[in-house]
DNA sequence: TGTACATCAGTGAACGCGCGTTCACTGATGTAC
DNA sequence: TGTACATCAGTGAACGCGCGTTCACTGATGTAC
């Protein structure tokens, strides 16, 4: 229904508006869908009107950005805390560092839109050099290696480049199942793929 | 410069030349740099001339993306035959996979357009369900994870899921290196995490 | 060997599309006195 | 408390852009007789 003059005359929070009909639209068709006009819309007020909140479009999809991989950190959180801990560090380290693969593979394929945006390229100026810290997903991943370490699970040199060795399997997972060759994987083996990771990647890192 | 009327007049091979200038333009840009018009202008042609020989834009992508597929495959290929065999069966199959791994990630840092071309979706109708078999790729690190249990290095349970927790994780490494947030490593780092990824991936193969 | 003719591979103009962005503007709001 | 006025947050028309695709067409080619 559209509003009433009245009602989006000094709308009081466009900015936040836009972005939520921006991360809606991201949800549902990925980054791609992010229509600056469309956006408008959404909200009913003028495209231009866009432009008080946001500098460019490419502004507003790395805000869009920003709040998908908040809510890809929520979720790997989330994943977190839903098992009861297990006693033993190191069982716990292993059983959260499970965990946050299993939420992020999850995630893709649940939002996958929104995964999408998480990864999307916004970076028109070429000195926009990532800031690893930032990935949450990141430190996140890191730190439960380190408590690994810690309770002697991983020896220091296993625990070499851990971060990105996790990561990347299933980062490439996700992309496999979602939009990659792996697309048409039946349920059952796509967990199955899931845990076989899981498994080889901690073996792995433990055993080199 | 412009070739002369004659010369373009029945082209002799003008489903192959604009095969070419497509995979040219991904090869810079990715996949979204193949623009049609622009395809037939490199060509020296009308952009109506195009639709001779490619149903449609989409069409003219699949071409390129089986292209660039076909060129990943012959860097593995070549990177597979570039080392000498070592004696042992179990050694040497482990040294190609290796090598597969490192070829995979190599040719999507020096091809990204061509990388991203490999995986760009082409499936406007949902009934293109990706045929596995299709991909080579997938074919040549199955057939070697295979000759790995035949050589005993790895046990039946060991060898389930290999194909996809190996291509996932060098896919996933691809990914992060090419676009995602691991695209400032520098080289010496992203040299240590390909092999790093590569020794977690065999050594948690074996030990599962 | 010459010729009529079907077929084939191109042309160029035009279509509709929707985008991001800019412009000059106007009506609402808040503040200083 | 009332009022003048600067500022702020919107509007709507317009711009240029380049795309994929369709249309009716024409000139070159090859073939049957």
């Amino acid at each position: 229904m559209p509003m009433s003059r009245r009602d989006h005359y000094h709308h009081g929070d466009l900015y936040n508006a836009l972005a939520d009909a921006a991360t809606a639209l991201a949800s549902a068709g990925g980054p791609d869908a992010i229509v600056l006009r469309e956006v408008a819309r959404r909200v009913g007020v003028s495209a231009t009107a866009a432009y008080r909140h946001f500098a460019s479009h490419t502004d507003l999809l790395r805000v869009v950005k920003e709040r998908a991989q908040g809510m890809l950190v929520d979720a790997m959180r989330v994943a977190l805390s839903s098992e009861p801990p297990v006693p033993d560090p190191g069982d716990d380290a292993e059983r959260r560092l499970r965990a946050l693969g299993r939420a992020y593979v999850a995630f893709a394929l649940e939002h996958r839109g929104l995964f999408r945006a998480c990864f999307c390229d916004t970076h028109r100026l070429d000195d926009d050099v990532p800031d690893l810290g930032e990935f949450e997903a990141y430190r996140m991943v890191a730190q439960t290696l380190d408590e690994l370490v810690v309770a002697g699970r991983l020896s220091p040199q296993g625990r070499v480049c851990g971060e990105v060795v996790a990561w990347a399997s299933v980062h490439g997972l996700a992309m496999l199942l979602l939009d990659g060759p792996l697309r048409a994987l039946p349920d059952d083996a796509r967990d199955i793929a899931v845990e076989r990771t899981l498994d080889v990647i901690i073996a792995g890192l433990r055993t080199t």
